[in-house]
DNA sequence: CAATTATGAATGAACAAGCATTCATTGCAA
DNA sequence: TTGCAATGAATGCTTGTTCATTCATAATTG
């Protein structure tokens, strides 16, 4: 919906607390009204627009977990990668992300859609984890650790890569989570060559 | 300063895009004008604010160094340890620091504050990790891979503490890092016992 | 086929509510 | 009396929302 992205970029813009409904409409090329003959209300597009951010991230990982095949090195590779795609690390989107990550405490609302995608995607990717420490024989290894620490990796880059996106590449970040699969996961994932790339990518 | 502290309740309460002048003196229990009067205008309230807060961190790092002593390992633990601390990693900070990321792509004068803290603790970060790796002769780390991973699953354990309190314990989120830096540094921190604490603290 | 009507999306001026900011006034301590 | 921190009513501006009106297209009619 255009309203929608226009709303993503005036958030990405303007901040959260500056996307006002005019800015929006005009952002959007449209007239005032415009949003509460859609969406009724402000509350409302800004609900719906957390709504499609959080839906187009889950549809990346559903197919990403398609896409990886039977083997479960690659299911968790693939899901780790899904984390730095161009589409779902877009900075306009990391943007909304931390706008409504921010606001959550106080709106019932935004929290339980954060909380819903969250419960949704950690429940897949520790069964990806439990399985891999099962076939690998890793018994020293406790799935909910490993996949708590390596989440909260990826959300840490995504905050790099929206306050420092010159220090930082999507491919380093996804560089640097893939270094610490490999001394989880020794037998699985390749230690990687010393130094990480500081190419800067766009 | 009651009014910093007041704007801080605020943000974690009502959200920064509903924290209002009027909110905050009446949080702070004075009256409409008195924050113009100490800080000109609003706009430089929640950049003291975020300075306010930025500045305890800050503190809270360097005491934290000193009081760790000579030997290295115990200094990167120390730093870890303190993103964990109950004052730094207050509920209410947690939500001040999401609150201002949030905005901090539309907002020069909040990105720069938070780009010289993260500057900073990192070059700090790195320092430690960087020895580290000398005097126990990891030749296959690297420090600036190692550190960012490091600090990146920090900032995403306090998303989690933000969104999902009770998912997670501070002390959980620590142990978690800390499991981090026994695969890292094998010889310096004990591999702990499987399981993660899952007991619920406040 | 042309003329007319019906339909629903889009407009933008108008409105009340809430906002940050100001400043003449107050209260209090020295 | 003096000096200064604190007040809170008043101000002008911005906000979200409404709704009578416009516009473009589809359906109906003679």
């Amino acid at each position: 919906m255009q309203l929608i992205q226009a709303t993503i970029r005036s958030i990405a813009g303007n901040g959260l607390s500056d996307t006002t409904m005019s800015r929006v409409s005009k952002e959007a090329g449209l007239s005032q009204g415009i949003i509460n003959l859609h969406f009724q209300s402000k509350d409302n597009l800004l609900a719906e627009t957390l709504k499609f951010v959080a839906e187009e991230y889950r549809c990346a990982w559903t197919q990403a977990l398609a896409d990886a095949g039977p083997e479960t090195v690659d299911q968790l590779a693939a899901l780790v990668a899904v984390d730095f795609d161009k589409t779902v690390c877009h900075p306009d989107k990391l943007a909304v992300w931390f706008a409504f990550w921010g606001e959550s405490k106080a709106r019932p609302t935004y929290r339980n859609i954060c909380a819903a995608r969250d419960r949704a995607y950690r429940t897949r990717f520790n069964a990806v984890i439990t399985k891999l420490i099962e076939e690998g024989g890793y018994t020293a290894l406790d799935a909910e650790n490993v996949s708590t620490g390596l989440s909260a990796m990826g959300e840490g880059m995504w905050l790099d890569l929206l306050i420092s996106p010159r220090r930082l590449s999507r491919e380093t970040a996804k560089a640097v989570c893939m270094n610490y699969l490999s001394y989880i996961f020794p037998k699985h994932y390749p230690r990687p060559k010393v130094g990480i790339d500081r190419t800067n990518a766009a």
